[in-house]
DNA sequence: CCTACCGATCGGTAGG
DNA sequence: CCTACCGATCGGTAGG
């Protein structure tokens, strides 16, 4: 009874202490789930057994929790890309695997992902700029990939950006229908996505391979 | 200077009228811009160059405002799949042409897509369970015609359900970016969006044959 | 970590 | 369509 929430840190003498991740991780579900001007520091205060006041033992402000998902979400998307493409030369290997590192990180991380694309309008100016321009950074890479792969004749698509847009997009809504214990497991889906990346730009791969493969 | 606004309609004798329309299209754009629990009716008020009080000539509540507007989104999308496969009997043109409608529908409605997509957890009950299950129904109608596809060997994918999503998805972001002022007109990006869903599908389209393709 | 409390703003009503 | 006004709730502070 005295640990009610998975969120407190059971301590030694039976009390239990809050701290900033705890906070931060209650105010990830409940982002998630009703938005950021949808949710009240009430309802984070007692997803934690705390009241209200207390949770400024934790963190400045309500807006910097919002902003601190934001900035550290979209680092890592900006890092896990680059991990991804490192030294892969090919251009079709380039973008499924950048395809297939987008799509797990929406499957496992969920709710920052939809944080960030519903909230990012919340957070104030100049950190909404610089978050936007990352975000935009990461869809440039992913256009100027494909068009590279247009230019070498490996990939056929009428409009590169279009195309981007269509495969980042289809793993950004991974993190609104994905469910973690249905039968299809994270790195499954980031396969197929990852698949269905290189179909999009006319890479025929071994499953749905011509006779004299592609021109 | 009497008519500031574009919802406001001028009216014999100089003065200016606003009419159930005009706020809930006021409601649309500002709903899209900063969400429903970001908006308040102040705001709508102020862009209709009206006081708050005076919205309740037009409207019965804010909440009714958002129901209207996802009943009805929700209503055309089932309407125009319908529509879109009425009497197309191949099971790729019957993708073909239900995407094409769906995508069509996001770049040309992109205020209330981003809408329905954000803030249909901010409606009430027994509304919201209304809602959702005539969004599942339009997925579900996506997935048993993708399933249909493959156990005519004319698809070839791992998983209709994965696909059905990644189709709709890509389709659903077209709000979010697509600009109709931009150099692609919506009609090219719901024709290319046809065309994508063809190649998740495995479908050999005209535009990337092999030797024995269609003309 | 708490209680007590703040000004601001919210959606909405009364009454004309 | 307006002014005047309501109770509720918001994010946040004071002070311990």
């Amino acid at each position: 009874m005295a640990a009610k929430s998975p969120q407190r840190q059971p301590v030694v003498g039976g009390r239990a202490a809050v701290s900033p991740t705890a906070v931060r991780e209650a105010a990830l579900t409940l982002f998630a789930e009703r938005g950021y001007h949808g949710t009240a520091l009430s309802q984070i205060a007692k997803a934690l057994d705390i009241q209200t006041p207390s949770l400024y033992n934790h963190m400045a402000s309500k807006q910097d929790l919002l902003v601190a998902i934001l900035q550290d979400t979209t680092d890592r998307v900006l890092a896990e890309y680059d991990a991804a493409v490192d030294g892969v030369e090919d251009v079709g290997e380039r973008l499924s695997a950048a395809t297939y590192t987008y799509a797990l990180r929406h499957a496992t991380h969920p709710r920052e992902a939809v944080i960030v694309n519903r909230d990012a309008t919340a957070i104030d100016e100049p950190v909404r700029a610089a978050v936007y321009a990352k975000r935009r950074k990461h869809a440039d890479d992913f256009r100027e990939l494909i068009q590279k792969g247009v230019e070498s004749g490996r990939f056929d698509v009428e409009n590169a950006t279009v195309a981007a847009f269509a495969i980042l997009e289809m793993c950004v809504s991974i993190a609104r229908w994905f469910d973690p214990d249905g039968p299809v497991s994270a790195e499954e889906i980031a396969r197929q996505h990852g698949e269905f990346a290189l179909r999009i730009v006319g890479v025929r791969s071994a499953l749905s391979a011509c006779s004299d493969g592609a021109s």
